[in-house]
DNA sequence: TGTTTTACCTAACACCGTTAGCAAAGTTAA
DNA sequence: TTAACTTTGCTAACGGTGTTAGGTAAAACA
């Protein structure tokens, strides 16, 4: 008898539904004003029901959060698949990452916002390790074809993405600001350039 | 007739007792848990008096972020001031930024924490130029010395900056777990010294 | 001494996240 | 078909938030 799977079916569309609209809000309003009440007025149901699929506000945070990793790791793994030069690779990751920051300027505020959801327990960081693998087979093969063998993997990986998060975060803070598009184009392109040519040694 | 200033030293005894019982809370529970009503608990006063001292509960963090930028400002002055060698000055520079983002936590969050009060709007970045004019100076030293003349200052202000702070945000999100605090600071004299060495030539 | 300004408070408004408890509907078994 | 049970969804509340309107009592001034 299907009845108890139609009513998961329904439960799951009213899941999807939350995520939905909450998603909506947080896209037109920004994530700072996102409230249950206004997702339980939008979906039409009342407040509690909420409750009954999600825990509490940040699990809904969370689940965009881990959204988020989702579709940067994808989108990191067609820029390294676009080509073989390891070199061309960091380019290729850095641009992806630095493009899906700003055209999912939601996400990465999510991921990475200070004292939100997602990243300031240990529990999400699963989803980064497709990141870390991603980055560290290019890196490695530039090591390793370096007189100098000595550099620290690790830690070159580390520099990559610390560099790649404070780039995007100023200009997010800058917004509009002070400093042109272009030049901010130009200041990614620096610094990766930079870094990958320390790497090669 | 002194009445007038008496009174004027009272209200701003009570301004300075807003702050300073504001930071206090700040300290002891994070800047997401201060509220006008602790404040306003604290002081022993109702609450509608803290907002003839201040306009809304912004205004207070936003205060707190100047203080953080004055007092950032005053350790890269000093930080620049130890030597004499750009190389040596830049080091020093980003040395002391480091300290002073892990030694101020809280400053530090409410001066970059996106989201938050400060430097989301334009208002507060004035206090931004003297950071700038400091780095700049070394920067351009560099650059003049360097047979590749071609090279934009201002990117590379921009590049330092970014970096720095990218390194700052990825240590205070992971927080302790995963890398340890010794990499950290290899982490931070690589890029530093790749800066550098690009810098040079 | 009467008038005006100032300081301060109570009480409210409109939100927020979260939860207890109840009523209605749907499902199952006798 | 009826009775028992489960699920679903609601109302209403608790305790919290930022903010403000309006009134009272004290202080300063004429």
């Amino acid at each position: 008898m299907g009845i108890v799977e139609r009513r998961l079916r329904q439960k799951d569309e009213v899941r999807s539904s939350i995520l939905e609209t909450a998603w909506q809000i947080v896209k037109e309003e920004g994530w700072q004003s996102l409230s249950i009440r206004k997702i339980a007025d939008a979906i039409e149901y009342s407040v509690p029901v909420i409750y009954d699929h999600f825990a509490n506000k940040e699990a809904i945070l969370l689940e965009f959060g881990k959204q988020g990793f989702n579709l940067l790791a994808k989108k990191l793994q067609q820029a390294k698949d676009s080509t073989d030069d390891p070199g061309g690779q960091l380019k290729a990751i850095a641009d992806a990452y630095w493009n899906f920051a700003f055209r999912n300027k939601e996400y990465y505020q999510l991921m990475f916002g200070l004292g939100i959801a997602c990243c300031e327990q240990e529990k999400c960081l699963p989803e980064l390790t497709p990141f870390r693998n991603l980055v560290m087979e290019p890196i490695n093969k530039l090591i390793t074809s370096n007189k100098n063998k000595q550099i620290n993997s690790c830690l070159k990986y580390h520099t990559f993405w610390s560099v790649m998060h404070g780039l995007i975060s100023i200009k997010m803070i800058n917004n509009n600001t002070e400093v042109a598009d272009e030049l901010n184009k130009l200041v990614l392109d620096d610094a990766i350039d930079g870094f990958i040519k320390n790497l090669k040694g």
